[in-house]
DNA sequence: AATGAATGAGAGTTCATTCAT
DNA sequence: AATGAATGAACTCTCATTCAT
């Protein structure tokens, strides 16, 4: 059942061996060390301090700062996904590309609430995407291909929904830097600012776009 | 002009006492170290030895590490602005949104390929723009807000052009993100793929969804 | 016989309580680890990890790491012992010395291609003998002393074959320092050189200094 | 003139400019710390701490423990060989190999007792030499190649003294045995056993040995 | 103005050993 | 007896910045 543990680039099994109160206080901290200082600045000494573990417990749980990391992404988007899920949102694969946005948007938006701190691991990771830790982190879970667009574009072009001259990736950049709007809103004006009217504002944009282009005469 | 200089977020005066060929190679170097390694990782210890000066005579002509990133940062917007109108491009002014997207996109190639180190460090900068340092370079030079989009989409918006529902902030960010495809793809497969060609596919898909959304019977 | 065991730099008696296999496995393991790494580098954890006991398991049945690489080091010379008489080796005692060398030579070729951790640990030993854990080792286990040639020497000097003015301990020494000739070429063109012809160069080599010198006119 | 300074396993040249007092203070201690404890646990920071220097100086001066290590290693033989030569030793190249080795004991005397972590260090150097750290300093440097009597036997076998028949390496190794006795006796009784008649006896013993083999009916 | 040596907190990581269960 | 989590001092090395000359 748990025969994919113990993978080269997974906390050890004595992490898992953990009672479960420890663990999440482990994973409580780390989360919090990775949102407040990203990757890089993150520190072990600090983390293991705010957790109360020995610095050589740490590296008896993982392997090192990277493993913790891997394993703190893959969980974030895990749980996300099953979060996603668990709750019931009408099936994604039901929606359209704007109706999968503005569900996606609305999902995160509950999650930012209540899990700031994920969202902004996420966005560091996704930001570093092109750093020797983080594609290393990509290539390990393939799984982990932070594609969500993607995936759903060639979807909606197979069924004859999306013009299939669209260059997938370009749509898709498209669409993360429209999300980013969110985190440089949410930055600079604060959480509060997160609410769902703010949420359908920014997908009526991006559908309106989407459908009629920006120009005042496209008919 | 330099009104401002000798304010505590400036290179000192003594900096601009040096021989120009002086200031010239450290800020040569500097940009090399920048460009080479991102902010964080820039090490003042290498540019000073690149430079040939000393460690006390960099922090006679600049207070830190920060203070010098964001001298050339200004300098950089400057220098392209610069480069970009001497080189007398067609009026940007006189051009509609995707004309000006073409026109940049492909100013920005050319000068990839003649000074990748700038555009390297100016995608440093945007892609950590949410970072203490960056937020407070940002927040000082008001004049380097990197809104290259958020002015021409609402210059395009008075002239009626542009359908003035559509939120600035949004389509500017929409247009960063299929930008970074460029950052992205070069960073997987190297500058060779930034051809002519290249950047015109960017810019007829990024034209084709803003003129005509992206769903196939958008009639 | 062992009435000496539970002594303090002994394994405990709950060591000799297991199962012999399980004895085995550990000693075993341990062979391995000593061997390839030295005794400074070999790492307790790796060893509990390879023998599949637990950690604490480890300390209560040694002191600690010197403790198991004292037992380690009786046991193969003992066993050793054993097996070269073991295997109707010529009397050593109706040999020469020169004789005994050969055949000492031989035997740890044969050695060395049956257990060459073993070889290995004996000679990381003999290499450091001046460190402290080996001299303590030394020190506790007389009867250990490593000293093979000191022993035939003497007994020749007595029967009048070799020259009583002979230091023993210099002549030794000299026949050591050659012994380590044959780990020289070991360790720089591997096993495959140690042939039943090099082991007679060597002993040739030997017998021909120790019978006439080494210069030219001797008569 | 320091042409070769700066290469790239030297220490850098901030080493060089500083005080000669200082230098010496570091080297010194350096010294100490390695002959007391050998290449593997030798400790920078308790090196630092007895110099009385910063941590982060020692980095100014060398790249790492090794490049410390290796000039330390060139600096003792070098010096070393200067003391020789510069003692006005009679010309080495007109002794034979026995008075050859007569003349280097001395020597070693008078260093050990003079500069007894050096001899330590050396021999710590020469026992670990097939470690990764050891052969490449030994590869660096090599006229460091410690091949003392290989030089030595190789010429007396060119000038007809030594039968041509004698593997240099055997009987190289072998006089290495021999001097290894000096380091034990040592280790074991101290350094006050080190007299002229200590060193003498050692010396005439190898001649006897070497001049007429051990046994006592060589006729 | 120029120099570059000095600083020291902090980084990630290791490991033999202890101890509560 | 067996377990394996806990320990924490020690390790090498980095770096922006300061300061005496």
């Amino acid at each position: 059942m748990q025969s994919h543990l113990g993978g080269r680039h997974m906390p050890k099994q004595t992490f898992f061996n953990l009672p479960g109160e420890k663990q999440e206080r482990i994973i409580s901290c780390a989360v919090e060390e990775f949102a407040g200082n990203g990757y890089e600045k993150a520190s072990i000494s600090r983390l293991v301090k705010a957790a109360g573990i020995a610095k050589g417990s740490f590296y008896q749980y993982f392997e090192d700062k990277e493993d913790l990391y891997g394993f703190l992404i893959e969980e974030l988007i895990v749980r996300r996904k099953q979060r996603i899920s668990s709750e019931e949102e009408p099936k994604l694969e039901e929606l359209n590309l704007t109706g999968f946005i503005r569900t996606l948007f609305h999902t995160m938006l509950r999650e930012f609430n209540r899990y700031p701190q994920v969202l902004k691991i996420s966005l560091d990771f996704v930001r570093n995407q092109e750093e020797p830790v983080q594609k290393r982190i990509r290539s390990r879970y393939t799984h982990l291909q932070d594609r969500y667009y993607q995936g759903f574009i060639a979807a909606e072009q197979a069924r004859g929904e999306i013009d299939v001259h669209i260059d997938v990736d370009i749509l898709a950049g498209m669409l993360l830097g429209a999300s980013y709007q969110l985190v440089s809103d949410v930055t600079n004006h604060g959480y509060e600012i997160l609410t769902d009217t703010y949420i359908d504002h920014l997908a009526d944009q991006i559908e309106y776009i989407l459908t009629h282009g920006i120009y005042r005469n496209t008919e």
